[in-house]
DNA sequence: CGTGTTGTTCAGTT
DNA sequence: TAACTGAACAACAC
């Protein structure tokens, strides 16, 4: 699930209910999950402090406790619960926050992503500084300096986190098949009208599906339908084509998205 | 019992 | 070197 607008979610969702509150204590059911450290050294940084105002960059949540900061990734399944009371935990809940007022929960079935911990701005560039700038709020300026003398096709650099940050490959189709530009197209063969649509398109999806706080699968997006076996563009009827593209399932319109 | 899956990383290749 | 591709990771649903 998790791309950009689900992590801008979980950031909201977060904030709203987990920002200004003390962590009491680190509940680690699943110690793999946590990525670089020990639940031990977790608990000694952050118990104790209170969680501050969220940031997120990509698909990377990041959460300051003090000097502290802890780092979210969802993989393909996580996601982040409150819960207000101590409930009985959930089969996939791997971190559990222990808050003044309630429970903050990591979960996640398939186990890939984790939680990291950073003690200081290094420790956090160790983490994510290897990430391209956040889609959301990118220019068109810099979008084309972010795909410029790119050798493979534009699906691929979308894709790609040192690139741009935060799109993943339901963003990308859905950003690729509004802007009319198939997903197959060399990167660099991308320039003024294509690369306008490219930006204004990517900014329009990413707003939208930031107001759900999630990638909606609602009537007039391609998301709204990729999951059907004989799905037809929403567009303009044609049947829509299924393959895979930068080593992911993509799904395009062979009428709309033929440059 | 195959096949497919919203993500990243790593080894190997161009 | 830069950047691409495919396998691996993991745990399910169908």
């Amino acid at each position: 699930m998790p791309e950009l607008s689900d992590v801008e979610g979980f950031r909201r969702h977060f904030a709203r209910y987990a920002k200004g509150h003390r962590i009491k204590g680190v509940d680690v059911p699943d110690p793999t999950l946590l990525r670089n450290a020990r639940p031990r050294a977790l608990r000694s940084a952050i118990v104790g402090k209170r969680f501050g105002e969220p940031d997120r960059h990509g698909k990377w949540l990041i959460a300051p406790a003090g000097r502290a900061r802890v780092l979210l990734h969802f993989g393909m399944t996580g996601l982040l619960v409150w819960s207000g009371d101590a409930r009985e935990r959930h089969r996939y809940d791997r971190i559990v926050f222990e808050l003044t007022g309630g429970q903050l929960r990591y979960r996640n079935m398939r186990r890939l992503g984790g939680v990291w911990l950073a003690r200081s701005e290094k420790e956090c560039q160790e983490v994510v500084g290897s990430l391209g700038p956040d889609a959301l709020g990118l220019d068109a300026d810099a979008l084309a300096e972010c795909i410029r003398g790119r050798r493979g096709g534009i699906k691929s650099a979308l894709l790609d986190q040192r690139v741009i940050a935060g799109l993943g490959n339901l963003l990308s189709d859905e950003i690729l098949w509004r802007a009319r530009i198939n997903p197959r197209k060399p990167a660099s063969r991308i320039r003024s009208p294509a690369l306008t649509r490219l930006h204004s398109e990517m900014e329009a999806v990413l707003q939208e599906a930031n107001r759900h706080g999630r990638v909606p699968g609602k009537p007039g997006w391609l998301t709204g339908v990729r999951g059907e076996g004989d799905a037809r563009c929403p567009r303009c009827r044609a049947r829509l084509r299924r393959g895979t593209v930068a080593g992911r399932t993509s799904v395009w319109c062979p009428r709309c998205q033929r440059g």
